[in-house]
This record gives C-alpha cells, sequence and structure tokens, in this order.
DNA sequence: ATGAAAGCGCTAACAA
DNA sequence: TTGTTAGCGCTTTCAT
C-alpha cells in the first residue's frame, strides 16, 4: 500500500487531524510542527489519497470538459488552455469528445458531472433543456454558447465579422456572399449580425448562401452557389469551410484570391498551410479556454456567485499567402471558361 | 445530498450489502431480490459513488491518456479511439497534452498515475528510464513506442513503408528520397528499414535527406535539398512535411506529382483536402487507441500478464489526387464531381 | 442467499 | 495548538 497520512502522523509524532492541517490548512498549526510534518510528509513521498479526500469533502479534484470533436482543430488549442490552467489549480482533467452527437451528450455530461467538481462545456450542440440539466448538476462554465443565468466564455464574433467585413470592404468588394454555417448556430448567427451591420454602413451587399455543414466537405460542395451568387468576396462560416471552397473553386479553375476572395473564421492552423491565401478572424483558444477554468475555479470556491460573462475579443489574420498578388499558376493553360464569372458586371476593385 | 445504497437497501428491503452485490455480483444474490433492487435503484436514480467503491476496490475507474501534442493531427484520431473503448468499459478518460515537453511528461506521468487505473501513453518522448518508472507506478501500455518487457501497440511502419516504396518503383521511380524525421525516432528509423529493403530489390537508389523537424515548417524548408537530390520522388517523415515540402515546392513552381512526386505517413485529414496529391501510409489509429484500452483491461483483470505487443497493419492511401496523373487544368464543365476522397478513414468511424 | 459489521484514507466537529 | 472521534459511501469478510 501507498503512504498514507496515518504513517505520516506517525513518524512526525503527531495526530492525523494535524497532519491534515499541516498539509491543507497551515493557518491552524504551529509553524514549527508544521515544518517537521511536512519534512516528514515529503520524505516519505506521501501523496493524499484523493478518493478518501473526495469522500468526505465532496470534491474529486477533477474537472470535466467536452468537446464536439478533436479532430477539429478548433478545439485542440482550447483543450489546452483549459488544461494549462487546471493543472495549475491541481485539478485534473476528463475530456469528453463527443463526436458531433448532441444526443450523446447529455448521457456524458451526467456521466462526468458525478466524478468533476465543474464541467466546461466547448460549442455544446445540445439543446437548451440539456444544458440547463448540465448546469444544475455541476458547476458549469459553456464557451463559445451562451445562455441566460449561466457562466459562459465566448468570442466576438460579431466584432471580428465587422472587423473582417470592412476590410473587404476597403479593398473594394461590393458584393460579398456570406456561406453560413449550420441553421441553428449562435456563432453563425453572431457573424452574419456582425456582417450585416458593418455591410450597411459600408454600402456593401450581403449575399446569404448556404447554410452548409461546417466542414470541409461543406464548403467543397459550395462551390457552385457561390459562383452564381455573383461575388467579388466569399466569408466563409469558418476555415474548414474556406479551405473547402478554396480548393473547389480552384479545381474550377477559380483565381482565389484574384478573382474571388475567400474569408474564414477561427485561424486554425492549417489556414497558415495554403496557398489560396485566407483572411480569418483568430479566436484566442487557449486564453478563452484558461479563463473558463477561471470562471469555473471561482464558482467553486463561492456557489453563490451569480453567472458570470467573458467575451473574448477576435483579431483579423491574414494567412497563408506567398505575396501580394495572386501568383499565376506556371503551367496553367489560360482557358478559364466559366460561364457564370465570365461577364463581369460588378465593379470589382 | 445524492441517493446513495443505504437509500436503495431501505426502499428495497435488504441490506446495503445485498444491493452491492445484486448490482456488483449478479451470480451471488437471488434471482428475484436482484431484480426488485435493479428495479429501485432504477426509479431512484442511483449512481455508485466512485470514490467511496475505489477507497475500498483501489481502483479509481480512470484510465489516464498522454499525448504529446493534440495539435498535431496525428493524435485525436487515436484520443477517440482510446475514449471510445475506455467509456464501453465504463471508464472515464484522463487526457493530458504533454505540449512535447519531455520533461514535463515524468511528473505529468507520476500525477496521472495516482488517479488513474491504467496508463496509455502515446508516442511518449520521456527516456526509457522515465517510461521504466511509468510502468512501476499502474499499468501501462505504450503507443507507438515500443520498449522490452512493455506492452505497446504500433504500427506497421516497416511494412508501409516498403508497400510505398514499391509503389513508387511500380510507377518508374528510381531515385526516391527519404526526408527524414527527427533523430532520435523510433518510427523514422523503422520508415527507412522499410523502405531500403524495399528499395534494394526494385533497384531504386534511395537518398537520405534531412532530418527535419516533423512539422510543416520542417517540409517548408526543406525544398532545396531535395531538388539539388535530383530524385523524382521524396517520402516525407509524416504528412505534415509532405505538406510543407509540398507548399515550398509548388511555391517554386515544381509541379506535383508531375515533376515531382511527394508522399507522407500517417493520412492525416488534411491530406485529403489539399490539391498536390499525396500518397501517404494510413496507421488504424482508432482501432489502435481501441487495442490499447483492451491491453489494459486485461492487465487490469489479471495483474499477472506479460507485456503484451499488438501491431497495427497499415495501408496505402491515394489523397487529394483529382486525377490519375499530373493534371492539366480543367476548364469547368458541368460539375465532374470529383470522389470525395476527404472523408475521414473508415477505421476512424 | 442474506445481514452485520469492519474499515478503506481522509477531514471536520468537538474537546482538551 | 493539538488530539479524539465520527463518518463520508461503499465493498467485503464472516456469520447466519
Amino acid at each position: 500500500m501507498a503512504v498514507t497520512i496515518r504513517d505520516v502522523a506517525r513518524v512526525a509524532g503527531v495526530s492525523t487531524a494535524t497532519v491534515s492541517r499541516a498539509l491543507n490548512v497551515p493557518g491552524k498549526v504551529d509553524e514549527v510542527t508544521r515544518a517537521r510534518v511536512v519534512a516528514v510528509a515529503d520524505e516519505l513521498g506521501y501523496r493524499p489519497n484523493r478518493a478518501a479526500r473526495g469522500l468526505i469533502t465532496g470534491r474529486t479534484g477533477n474537472l470535466g470538459l467536452l468537446v464536439p470533436d478533436l479532430a477539429n482543430p478548433f478545439f485542440p488549442g482550447l483543450v489546452k488552455g483549459v488544461q494549462s490552467r487546471a493543472l495549475e489549480a491541481d485539478q485534473q482533467l476528463f475530456v469528453v469528445d463527443t463526436d458531433e452527437d448532441a444526443e450523446a451528450e447529455s448521457e456524458l455530461v451526467r456521466q462526468l458531472a458525478k466524478q468533476a467538481d465543474g464541467l466546461v462545456l466547448c460549442s455544446p450542440r445540445m439543446r437548451p433543456a440539456g444544458l440547463r440539466e448540465a448546469v444544475s448538476l455541476a458547476p458549469t462554465v459553456l464557451v463559445n454558447r451562451a445562455l441566460p443565468r449561466a457562466s459562459s466564455v465566448t468570442f466576438d464574433n460579431r466584432g471580428g465579422a465587422a472587423q473582417l467585413l470592412n476590410h473587404l470592404g476597403g479593398l473594394g468588394h461590393r458584393r460579398i456572399g456570406f456561406l453560413g454555417g449550420p441553421a441553428g448556430s449562435w456563432s453563425a448567427a453572431q457573424r452574419l449580425r456582425g456582417l450585416r451591420e458593418a455591410a450597411a454602413s459600408h454600402r456593401v451587399t450581403l449575399k446569404e448562401l448556404g447554410p452548409v455543414a461546417p466542414t470541409f466537405e461543406g464548403g467543397l460542395g459550395a462551390a457552385r452557389v457561390v459562383l452564381q451568387a455573383r461575388v467579388s468576396a466569399v466569408v466563409a462560416f469558418n476555415d474548414l469551410v474556406a479551405v473547402g471552397l478554396g480548393q473547389a473553386l480552384a479545381d474550377r479553375g477559380v483565381d482565389v484570391p484574384g478573382e474571388l476572395s475567400v474569408a474564414g473564421f477561427d485561424d486554425i492552423p492549417m489556414a497558415g498551410m495554403l496557398r489560396p491565401s485566407l483572411t480569418t478572424v483568430a479566436m484566442p483558444l487557449h486564453q478563452a479556454g484558461r479563463e473558463a477554468v477561471e470562471l469555473m475555479l471561482a464558482h467553486l470556491a463561492d456557489p453563490e456567485l451569480g453567472p458570470q460573462r467573458r467575451e473574448m475579443p477576435t483579431t483579423l489574420r491574414e494567412r497563408g499567402s506567398t505575396g501580394p498578388a495572386p501568383r499565376p499558376r506556371r503551367a496553367a493553360r489560360p482557358d478559364r471558361t466559366r460561364p457564370d464569372r465570365s461577364r463581369r458586371s460588378d465593379d470589382d476593385e
């Protein structure tokens, strides 16, 4: 068996209660005794048994983190942020990937809640009722989603979208498409709103396209609808969609961004690995993750604390561009037969 | 407070011991009583307190998973596999991202081991001594790394490399470069070995290039050395490097794969999202993750069980290509829908 | 087949 | 400031 608090007590010549206090409530024990206890504990390599502690305190020392899909490059940054802060607070982290399954989410949350002191739910897909249950089960912080009377960390999607549109507007684009994400998506709504507001003050026409799945495939399948919309720039729901769209356009011989600009959200690492340049709205994922844990800890420390909200700032980024101008491909033959875009009716550039 | 075993016992009119048995050792209790107990437990919504159980059984019901970097697209598939099997076994999963820090790894493993019944260490960067300690702390399964007298799940890198070289050789390539990964890398060595053996029987000259960092940037910076090697095909250490190299070559106006073929390992999702086609050796990550947990559970069930080894088969895949040959650009015709090659590999469900 | 009781390792009253 | 004691929820002998 491992070394227990009794071993430490025996060797240090004190009671187990004193050991416990020395280690947990330093103020309530004589400095000399405390030092001795700590020394002994250290020497014996004592590590408290969290299960035993948890049995009496009701705390597990664990945090639960739920994400819809770890393979989505948006999430690892968040997970890392959450983890870094959790470890600092000496909390271990359960990570659950729900595979985008809104149904499964609820049950997983129930399981998690039982073993964790608090929950961080990232972009939860479940319906509000499910979220409410989660909140009732354990202190919960939502990330990338808001809910009345619940704590959350969100990103300034609206502001970011506005920045993006201002940028495009400044470049001379007058007809811009928004290739929307999934129907009920909260962030898609925010982004659209930001774009609309900015479009108004730029005399830009905003065309709503889609919605499409928030995936590479979603973007891949959207080339046609985008070309038909006769826009000079497209804002995709996120980078994954933007990348898919970019590929589909390239396959059709459309020069990106020469003929058509593509922008996205998230600033996923892949955005920097691609050639058609991509303007994207970056989210401070790591920080958001840390902030979420911070709120959790605050709730743990003070159960009476009301709902807290943090909105993280977003930043416009230019990714993957190799140079200033769109470079024609070398071996490319100049046969650009694209029925839709061949007649330029737009006031590009 | 939550509903405890005593509540169930009282309502069912039996002792707590019987409830415990009914729920855990169905054989040792009368079928009628068992049914009643289960019904009551169910109705009351009883959920065993794992801390209490753990206190007496010494089991936590948790598994620990350690990965070097979740943002590396290689790992999420593995994590998902591990998680899926862990949940089936009613084990919760601690996930720790070590940020490629070999030093931190050891301490994190120590912390993990205390709260988990077993450990799964993916591509651990730590030195053998550290691994030995881990193994001594808790039942441990290594993934993507082997260690004498330790259980592990590895991939058939050698066989995959051989397949790859056969493929390239069959295509007529006679000078092939290997852009190696980090110096001490176990998998890099395996891959090189497989390539060498196959090269011999194909009268192919294998040029060792690099090593480079196993990252996108690593590949990006290798264009020059690759071009100087005057090879007609390059096998990169992994897909990330391959993608970086592909971009760097494209920037220099080299036609991939027309003038130079690029291949990689891992079959990361991104491989399917890119245009210069990429031949890659796919690893059954999801399955490997599940297998790792399987081995863990076997060790848990029988502590006397000796070290187990599994080598997972690898498969050659063609990704991101739009056609068979270096493709002249095609004018956009009425929707020539590309076969959708970008879906995740079948083993990733 | 079932129950009584002990006790896992720890913390938190309550006493001293 | 420190020790004594009870008990968190559960499993597991040991009786019955």
